[in-house]
DNA sequence: TGTACATCAGTGAACGCGCGTTCACTGATGTAC
DNA sequence: TGTACATCAGTGAACGCGCGTTCACTGATGTAC
């Protein structure tokens, strides 16, 4: 049936708190959401979450997580969808990149909580994991373009020279930054026209 | 005298209290640090600040201001340094670059103040203004590069670019997300680089 | 030069708030016999 | 198929803590006369 019927278990409550908080995250900062209101969200008392989690840090853990596959999937979705399927196409490498700053535009929080430092979520070995699988995405494709093996070194250069450019445009765009600059900004355009410039070719 | 007498009156408490809060924030991040234990460090009670700043965003708006002048400083510093005296010139504006970078790697804390968005500290007039300078100092240089005037949109346009990537590379170091990477990064060798491709030149 | 007085920059104690977390508990669930 | 019981996932109230901010106050400073 459409509608659950309200039992006094939840049924998966570490689900729904994980997007609870992921939507406070948005709306508040992640500096600024509470496990309380996470918890009025879900419909449940403040102290059902610690049944789930040891503690605050976990559910950031676990947010973080989603973070990253929801990313993983949109990157492999608009790289799929970036002209002919041949790998290693410059389109295919700026496609991934537009999806990460796509990414951090519609889940700014999020975003925040998976690359910043405050607090500290890249220690858990699930979430290290799944930052990992997410930008082997970029390093598949780069091989390929290079035409050599994921784990070369001059792939692993390439491809950290393009993310720190589409980490840049994320970053500033979702802190407002490009406002000091006075002048009207596009930055998918800007990532296309950095990923050819900077692919260009080896070093 | 070397050693200053110990008044009642502190003398200037208003900057003493703004370098303790900047060694604070870099100690503790922006997050945690507390006005209590600034004013232990400047040797006040607690209530002392509010003789001086209306209230704690107030003072972090007065270490935001001082992170620019002093990144500022550093951007033409570096730039003066790099090479023969001619505006415009490539290793000059990598060099403008390295100084971000770099300050960012000094004083991440003040870094992520200055340019995050919680707390917001860049609606005030006053930073605000000392960001515009900052900028400046590559827009210059990059109209000197392509024969423009600061105003053109092309100058705007190309600095804004570069901003991006060095934006990303001090973001990624400080935040320790390029240990993802399994590799050795040399990130003052990956603004040199991107600096030349991403210069090459008009669109 | 000396004194009265307004002003300023501190003190120390306390308040109020919000938040993460814990505690003793209870209702629901599933399974062995 | 029915029942006893262990286990699990909730409740609601309270706790403790830290922090920003305020309050009534006091010691120092500078200036008018």
């Amino acid at each position: 049936m459409a509608t659950m019927k309200k039992t006094y278990h939840h049924g998966d409550l570490a689900t729904v708190l994980t997007q609870a908080v992921r939507t406070l995250i948005e709306r508040d900062g992640a500096a600024h959401f509470s496990i309380a209101e996470a918890c009025k969200m879900a419909g449940v008392s403040t102290a059902a979450p610690y049944k789930h989690f040891k503690e605050k840090q976990e559910i950031l853990e676990s947010v973080a997580k989603s973070g990253f596959q929801d990313m993983t999937e949109e990157m492999i979705e608009a790289r799929d969808s970036a002209g002919p399927n041949e790998p290693g196409r410059a389109e295919r490498i700026a496609a991934i990149g537009k999806a990460y700053v796509g990414f951090a535009r519609k889940n700014p929080g999020a975003f925040r909580l998976m690359f910043g430092s405050s607090p500290n979520v890249k220690e858990n070995d699930t979430v290290h994991d799944c930052g990992h699988r997410c930008f082997s995405i970029l390093i598949e494709e780069v091989a390929a373009h290079l035409g050599m093996t994921p784990d070369d070194d001059r792939t692993k250069q390439l491809s950290v020279l393009l993310w720190t450019f589409v980490h840049g445009a994320a970053s500033l765009e979702i802190d407002n930054d490009y406002e000091a600059a006075d002048t009207v900004i596009d930055v998918d355009g800007m990532v296309d026209l950095a990923t050819y410039r900077l692919l260009n070719t080896v070093s």
